[in-house]
DNA sequence: GTCTATATACAGATAGAC
DNA sequence: GTCTATCTGTATATAGAC
């Protein structure tokens, strides 16, 4: 329960930050500790291998995802439109830590590829009682999926073909049109 | 015009397994290598760098992505449902291209990214006659870079939350009903 | 708790024999 | 055209001083 120390959440912050910006190769963790300011060893004292890191990321994750679904469920808007909307890159906590948890994923993680997949289940499951039946639910999931893969590929950065202002209400408007109960 | 050797393309067909398989990771030029049954020094006759390798997968695949965009232009079910169909992974050569260049992408490769965008921009460019709007169009899409993303996650290996058969039928009839012209 | 220094392993790439 | 042997850089991880 009590906080974990300052310079742990500082190291996860660069650790993310190098994920999302420069790829899993260059997310070493001499370039973690240079990015969190500490040395080799301070980061080593927090996190004893790269695996403790990458579980560290997967944890705090974990813990954005709980307030996601609850958010989601009693979103004024309606969950569908809550859903797409948040899967377009808006750079907060959430969205940075499964941006960074892709390319962990991408980059080898199998434990990585696990969470993203326990966390594409739970908002299944938050999203069913809204959607008409399985193959408009599918049809939600699979235009999320699309948003983040599309934020993946751009690293977050350069504006990609995903939609945004009009035309994401637009594609709202036409997925809840056909998928929402 | 020549077709190229045969150990080539034997070194291409390894190095594509091992990043389906094992990620960008485990596909070194060492292990692809052995997976193609020559030694290090063969490959990099053929190959001289990691770079001219990934190349090498990257042109192999732009030609297969020649072929889908004929037949998809012509496809007798419609473009939008060839589409859609020919996106989840039935491990095709340019299934399997598809996803080895997914691998190179998130894997820090830089070109491989800018392949994928232009396959994409080549396949919304032949969709776009056939959908009814902007919003449509960008529905396709999202649905099928989605049906891609869960391969990739997957590996191709195990049966992932991806619709099949039955679910996937529902699902393009639902997406025909709202997109098409 | 945080540091420096170092051990170990393996990647990509070169040289040159066959 | 394919091989073995080797060089160089760099990543993870350990040991131990401060």
């Amino acid at each position: 329960m009590s906080r974990p120390p300052l310079a742990r959440e500082k190291v996860l912050d660069a650790f993310e930050a190098l994920l999302i910006a420069e790829g899993p190769r260059a997310a070493t963790m001499d370039a973690t500790a240079r990015g969190a300011g500490v040395s080799k060893g301070g980061l080593l004292y927090h996190f004893a291998s790269k695996e403790a890191l990458e579980d560290g990321l997967l944890d705090r994750l974990g813990i954005l995802v709980d307030d996601d679904v609850a958010a989601m469920e009693s979103a004024p808007e309606g969950a569908v439109a809550y859903f797409l909307r948040s899967s377009v890159m808006a750079n907060d906590p959430l969205d940075r830590a499964i941006l960074a948890a892709s390319r962990l994923a991408q980059g080898g993680s199998a434990s990585a590829g696990e969470v993203l997949r326990s966390i594409r289940d739970r908002w299944a499951h938050a999203l069913s009682p809204h959607t008409k039946n399985a193959a408009a639910l599918d049809l939600v999931m699979l235009v999320g999926d699309g948003l983040y893969f599309n934020n993946a590929l751009d690293g977050g950065s350069i504006p990609g073909p995903v939609p945004q202002g009009a035309a994401l209400d637009a594609l709202i408007a036409l997925v809840e049109a056909v998928a929402r109960t």
